[in-house]
DNA sequence: GCCATGTGTAAAGCAAACTTTACATATGCG
DNA sequence: CGCATATGTAAAGTTTGCTTTACACATGGC
């Protein structure tokens, strides 16, 4: 599974630490998504679109198998 | 997090197990989504809209915070 | 009544998601 | 140089997602 959430972040200009805040989770899951360790959880990846006013489909692209 | 997918399913007159057996789970984990016990990791999430031809968005609603 | 099918649930176990603490490295700025 | 900020990573622990096995109950058809 991929994800956009590194470049949205830098878009917006914040640090691992600032999304981490705004997502309620730890700076290590941050890091963890955005270099792709694990996916996210269902309604963690609700919180990420939401953010980024954006869909789930936006943010994340399932490997094509 | 609320889904649709006992209705989904049903208006394909499939049973917990057909889906199951479609979506590569359990027949017990169909029944634990459906009746809300747990949510779907976010691969499973996309495999079940995209049986469905539907969004995430469209099977899945957060609880509203 | 018997049997098949569908659904609900429980227990035990493994794997994935997430936490806290901690340390390393890089970059930039006074 | 010394310090702050940002990022990467590791180890240990808890919680959540999912599996297998198993059993209970309901409904419908023979």
């Amino acid at each position: 599974m991929n994800n956009r959430i590194r470049e949205l972040r830098q878009q917006k200009g914040w640090s691992q630490a600032d999304l981490a805040t705004l997502l309620k989770v730890s700076r290590q899951t941050v890091n963890a998504l955005e270099r792709g360790r694990y996916d996210p959880s269902l309604p963690l990846a609700f919180n990420v679109a939401r953010l980024f006013d954006l869909t789930i489909e936006d943010v994340f692209q399932p490997d094509q198998e």
